[in-house]
DNA sequence: TAGATTGTTAATCGATTAACAATC
DNA sequence: TAGATTGTTAATCGATTAACAATC
């Protein structure tokens, strides 16, 4: 069912959402030109995104705001309920375990792992911090096909192998390191600092 | 110079340096093959990509290792010096603060900004955190042209407001709403749960 | 020289946009 | 009805890939 909308379309997804949850409870219509414009984007655009899902549209009036949100949780599975567990429990791996927005998508970090034994036992944001040897039984036990990796690049690589051979099913990769993984498994990598070079070298232009 | 670079491209630029910079020390030469095979793509688009730069490959040998390093490293302004300062010193702000990553493409966090009383006047990673209405001088005064944002959606735009009437020109935006600017100023958009969410959504194909 | 690899031009592919018929 | 907006088909645009000449 999700199969072949274009990944570049599955992207905007979770921008139209957010666009039309910000929007005042008082509006009960949207049509594609107003999110277009809002959104900067073109309206045809927003438009053949919005039918990948199970949106259905009114000539003369748009979209209904709550059924198109309703449309776009269903398709991203915000209604659903899959579990998450972290590898990497430092700052960042903290920052993500804190977040709170995970669950607008039906999604849950459940368990933590670290190499550091001074964290092990430990408690983040109400999530047990466990040794990574406990990694096979409790992604296991706790059934998590999402992951989010938070090493240092240099075990970026094995953690992901050691991921997968748990039965983890998608990996998102905080490491400046690109993964590699058996096909079946989808990988996505934020490189914050490059995020920030990028910003950067497009200012000199 | 930067400026005919699609944007799509700039992207791997840090891919292709990362993958560089793990190569083990001996390797003198790489060629587009080799980097395509290790990153999973097509050898005439990291030729491409690379030519943007100002590397140059020799037939029959590939590129000098070191020499594409120092090229994508000086496209990507690493050896310049350009200062970001970072609003919202929440968990992902700490987090964002304490990473060391920046200083590879010369980038530098040199201060935060909190509306919270009880932050202002600490100190995270050796970065002070000053009150909002001291960021005007403070950017000013430091010369800041990156910003990062990192504090929670509803006060996104109006700090990205702030931000440019400062003078900040590039923005990386961790709220999961999409900030509008004047569009001289270039803006990057991080969204952590979306990016679980899309990755999520991918599983049940 | 022979052959591997670069750099470039042409062809293909996929995503966006334009045009327009359908419709409420 | 008239008109605004959807949904879809065709055209365009841009990015990737294929082909190949240049070259060390």
């Amino acid at each position: 069912m999700n199969k072949d909308i274009p990944v570049i379309s599955l992207q905007r997804l979770p921008v139209y959402l957010n666009y039309l949850k910000g929007l005042n409870d008082g509006e009960v219509y949207v049509s594609s030109g107003s999110i277009a414009a809002a959104l900067d984007m073109g309206e045809v655009l927003v438009r053949k995104d919005l039918a990948y899902t199970s949106a259905a549209g009114r000539p003369r009036v748009g979209y209904v705001k709550s059924e198109l949100i309703a449309a776009l949780e269903d398709y991203l599975g915000c209604n659903g309920k899959r579990s998450a567990v972290l590898v990497g429990a430092g700052a960042l791996g903290k920052a993500v375990l804190s977040y709170g927005g995970f669950k607008n998508y039906g999604i849950e970090i459940v368990a933590a792992f670290d190499s550091d034994p001074e964290k092990v036992g430990t408690e983040i944001a109400g999530k047990k911090v466990h040794a990574m040897g406990e990694a096979a039984s409790k992604i296991n036990e706790l059934n998590a096909e999402l992951a989010v990796i938070c090493v240092p690049a240099q075990y970026a690589q094995e953690v992901a192998d050691m991921l997968v051979k748990c039965g983890v099913k998608a990996i998102l990769n905080f490491a400046p390191v690109l993964i590699k993984t058996d096909e079946k498994v989808v990988v996505r990598h934020i490189d914050v600092a490059a995020n920030l070079a990028i910003l950067s070298s497009m200012l000199e232009g």
